[in-house]
DNA sequence: ATCCCGAGGG
DNA sequence: CCCTCTGGAT
């Protein structure tokens, strides 16, 4: 995809929807980086219904730490992963109080070194709650980049490095709402709906089946 | 490359 | 039934 067609295809997402936002619910740094490591292989939906009881017993990390990694799989129970996810975000609460005062840190080192935390988790968190120009690919942003030619690399990696270089800077905060969004309700993975696409002028992709 | 792993949709 | 969902660790 060109430069102008790239532009035309930001401004025109931005136009219908100025302010984007994750649909993950929280409250506060710590929760939001508590869902976002549950959310891996999972919906948003399903998330928010386990997290809504969770996040109620357990706001902080010291509260989640307390509830321990056998209640806390019970609150998640119907998130898939589940057992992987209660024992990482137990692990990550301990080492929050025991080396960063229980606050979440800013930095991608310091998160990334957290039991479940990689660099997407982290580009999440720096970007929601920092404000950082980070571009975290997900599954949607990796097929919405191949599909529409924005960022046509192999992996999540090459993916984030040419979505970085490529997107005007103005619209990179954004830019990752944009793209999930779009991913999740308009370029969908079984069944891309072309024909409702606000951006299809500027997508190299072609559907081979009539989408509706 | 493989494992983890439930819920929802087609 | 099969595929997908804001991945990470081994």
């Amino acid at each position: 995809m060109k430069a102008a067609a790239i532009e035309h295809f930001f401004a025109t997402l931005q136009a219908a929807n100025p302010h984007p936002e994750t649909e993950l619910q929280f409250t506060n740094v710590f929760e939001l980086l508590a869902a976002v490591l549950l959310s891996a292989q999972a919906t948003d939906v399903s998330v928010n219904k386990a997290t809504r009881a969770l996040f109620a017993r357990a706001p902080t990390p010291e509260k989640m730490l307390a509830l321990g990694v056998g209640q806390v799989e019970q609150h998640i129970k119907t998130i898939g992963l589940f057992r992987t996810k209660a024992k990482n975000l137990v692990a990550t609460c301990q080492i929050l109080v025991e080396q960063h005062g229980g606050r979440v840190p800013n930095t991608r080192e310091a998160l990334e070194a957290l039991p479940g935390v990689g660099r997407k988790t982290a580009n999440v968190v720096l970007n929601v709650a920092f404000g950082e120009p980070t571009m975290a690919v997900d599954t949607h942003i990796f097929r919405v980049g191949n599909r529409t030619g924005l960022a046509p690399g192999k992996n999540v990696v090459e993916v984030e490095q040419q979505l970085l270089k490529r997107i005007p800077k103005a619209y990179m905060v954004d830019a990752h709402h944009w793209l999930i969004l779009h991913g999740r309700y308009i370029c969908q993975a079984r069944q891309p709906r072309c024909a409702a696409c606000q951006v299809s002028a500027w997508c190299d992709f072609k559907p081979k089946t009539s989408t509706i």
